[in-house]
DNA sequence: TTTTAAATATACCGATTGGTATATTATTAG
DNA sequence: CTAATAATATACCAATCGGTATATTTAAAA
């Protein structure tokens, strides 16, 4: 797979070269089902994205109580140390800083799936008021914006350092705040 | 001056070309001071580290008092976004994701970095449980590390999204924090 | 002013870059 | 079985890459 090698490399960083290797097909063939490689790196980060949503849809799958669903948000990152080391890294958080001031096209994906995951939680959120689990105190996107930011510090600092225990103790704030701020 | 270049296109992406135009010296002359493209980028690293550092010492003189300080370290983040631009972002962020997996001897330069400025973060804490400012109960470095954390999340969201909200709402966040959990 | 040494520029190197035109092979349709 | 079509491979392109040996200029020492 290719996706992998542009999220831990970088675009720039990753020739047409090691693609080949990765991929075992030739240039040609892989020009005959790309435009170019910028077109390459952006169907490799979607790819990546839908795998990466797919994989919190099914998580979030366990319970049908919304603020259950963003106690299991929080549990869904408690593995994602692991579980991102196999995409090569946090697409979100690698292509983001990458593709800034670098490649418009690629960091426009970032944004909208940035902006799609911030919209579901806030989603979740607008459900719990609805069901009477949540405070009608909270502004939903407000809260999801600042969980989102949450998390993508304490995996930056997580990857950085090589140290789980940020992602840890980031998480147990998020718990902290939902059972203090949100729950009625 | 070359950091920014290098901040802002990340390692691979900077050309010993791009290099030689923005300093106005051809590659031999760079050659003759800096062993490699590596041992450059290192260079430019420190430097742009140092002058933020020098920055964040000169805002933090403003007060003597520990949780002042504090406030301070939040006050200065408040223009972060002002500032960093012409760094060519924040380097800690852009080197740190850059590195990590490309660049063994930068990646280490950033963790070097991160490990001082929560080191001195958190002997502003200590200082304020010595001075009676600041609750006993406080562990310095897990605060310490608990507020770069945030800031890291806040910068990564604040360029990618391109929205200094971010940063605002996270910056309200941890003076709160600071008035009710370590003041007395 | 002459000599020495340091800094910079020039010109070049092999290797690699993204990309493409063309040839070849698989696959499908008739 | 054959013809048409799609997918892949080969071979190549100009441009650029990081890096260096050597020439030239600048500055300091004598």
């Amino acid at each position: 797979m290719v996706a992998p090698i542009f999220n831990k490399n970088g675009y720039a960083a990753t020739s047409l070269h090691d693609i080949t290797q990765a991929v075992g097909l030739t240039k040609g063939a892989i020009y005959g089902n790309f435009k170019n490689k910028e077109a390459l790196a952006i169907a490799a980060f979607k790819f990546t994205v839908k795998d990466l949503l797919k994989q919190i849809s099914i998580h979030l799958e366990q319970s049908n109580s919304p603020i259950q669903k963003l106690y299991l948000i929080v549990d869904f990152y408690r593995n994602y140390y692991n579980f991102s080391q196999e995409l090569g890294g946090c697409p979100v958080l690698n292509i983001g800083v990458d593709a800034n001031n670098q490649n418009t096209l690629l960091l426009e994906n970032v944004r909208q799936v940035i902006e799609k995951i911030q919209d579901q939680i806030a989603n979740i959120v607008e459900d719990g008021i609805e069901a009477g689990e949540i405070s009608t105190e909270i502004n939903a996107m407000h809260f999801s914006k600042r969980l989102y930011t949450l998390i993508q510090g304490a995996i930056f600092m997580t990857y950085t350092m090589q140290d789980e225990l940020y992602m840890h103790e980031t998480l147990d704030q998020l718990e902290q705040i939902i059972s203090n701020e949100l729950k009625i």
